[in-house]
DNA sequence: TACCAATTGTGTAAAAAATACATGACCACT
DNA sequence: AGTGGTCATGTATTTTTTACACAATTGGTA
């Protein structure tokens, strides 16, 4: 005979009948509460900027946390996050995007918090003006300290995730203005997987992608010879896209 | 001024005091079930399986569901599914990674119930003798149907997020004995990706890799010339694997 | 015991992709 | 007019990927 002692209460209904009411099965289970964080990041004097905001924990005092908020009753997870979003940056049409969920129950220092981190690109410049609440902050990735929370565990994890998924579709563009320079893009590239490339090599490589309109214009209030502004062709990058498949390991 | 009216009251204190009680906040918060899902794979008669239980609800009669149960109190979120795992496959030492958090509202007929995706891999061979259980079922991932609650869902994206990571990280291992052949390896390649491969360049590259050893002996019980065995070596592995960095997409 | 079916094991040539690298032109600033 | 910083561009070399064929081994079967 096998043990399934362990096998949890909630698990199977115990006479192997149907359950007739699963709302009344629901309401056995127990409950916990759920946010969501949003790992917002911006790119900034060639540097990766995360948002931050002052804790209004007294036990964090002046430490910094991820924007997040408790998700409500009959919205989406995502819905959550886009709402955090919007309501701290003013930005719609963000992207945004699931990394991972975070169950520690000693996470959160009132009781089991259970969170699930989101990953957000947007262009600082767009929303710059509507950052004068002096509770918010970007904060450069490079040099975190004193976060509250597990936030700290939370950013790493983004921040290898972004590192991973730049590497992989072409997600760099959000942090950039609409039309930007190559110079732009690459320091993009060399901020965000800290190495160093090589400029023509990395021309070519963007331009064999051949999903980058020239605009016909070219950069402003720089104090050296400005160079030629794209724009990203989402279509053409969809029509053209490579299905990925290479066993590399 | 700045409209913040739409700031959710749990997101910052009303006047700008630091909150000293953080467990008075935290049970100010609504809850929520929360539940983890396992996708348990398996590899078999060269196709990829997925572990799937008889639902006991009534609303989902003959309707197959993966394994999951509510959260412990006490228990982080891994610890819940490697639970889950170990009461029904009896196996430990299993792979088991957090695949993505589902949260829609109306997921569950029983009300909202959010749940964390766990996808594991397992030879089946290793425990075909614990599942005597006939409410369970290895069931082939490419015939999925009538299945309860998001699971349909949930496990396309298990799936498609394993196809991803077979591609990148020595995963495929977890799925076939210790000892095994190449040409089992690469059954278990075009039967995940869904591609054919050229046998000498799939068996160049793997051992260009560097991280099999030919442990000496035949395959058995084949009714053609055997083939060597190997052993994926994790050490070798983790010494020579290259830093993953190319752009490409 | 001879043959068949299935699979093992092995290498090379051609094509494609990644890398390394230098120069003259342009613009702003002083 | 000179300097500092950047733009724009192409080629040769190396590395990686791909395509592809044949002899040998085993079990099963007539």
């Amino acid at each position: 005979m096998e043990d399934f002692s362990t096998i949890s209460r909630f698990t199977r209904s115990e006479n192997g009948k149907l359950i007739k009411n699963p709302r009344k099965l629901v309401s056995s289970y127990p409950t916990f509460p759920i946010t969501v964080d949003c790992a917002i990041f911006g790119f900034d004097e060639n540097e990766l900027k995360v948002l931050l905001i002052r804790s209004d924990l007294e036990v964090f005092k002046d430490q910094w946390s991820l924007l997040g908020d408790v998700i409500k009753d009959t919205e989406d997870l995502e819905e959550a996050a886009y709402r955090v979003l919007q309501q701290r940056t003013g930005m719609t049409n963000v992207f945004l995007e699931q990394v991972k969920t975070f169950g520690n129950p000693a996470r959160h220092p009132g009781g089991r918090v259970v969170t699930v981190a989101y990953c957000s690109l947007l262009n600082i410049r767009d929303h710059e003006l509507k950052i004068h609440d002096n509770e918010l902050h970007w904060h450069s990735v490079k040099s975190l300290c004193n976060m509250a929370f597990d936030h700290q565990t939370v950013i790493e994890y983004c921040n290898e995730w972004l590192k991973k998924r730049i590497q992989e579709n072409p997600l760099g563009f959000n942090l950039l203005p609409e039309k930007f320079s190559l110079r732009e893009l690459q320091h993009l590239y060399e901020a965000i997987l800290d190495v160093q490339l090589d400029r023509r090599n990395f021309r070519k490589k963007f331009f064999a992608m051949d999903f980058l309109d020239d605009v016909g214009e070219f950069e402003e209030d720089v104090p050296h010879r400005p160079g030629k502004l794209y724009k990203f062709n989402y279509e053409k990058y969809e029509k053209n896209k490579r299905k990925w498949f290479a066993i590399d390991f």
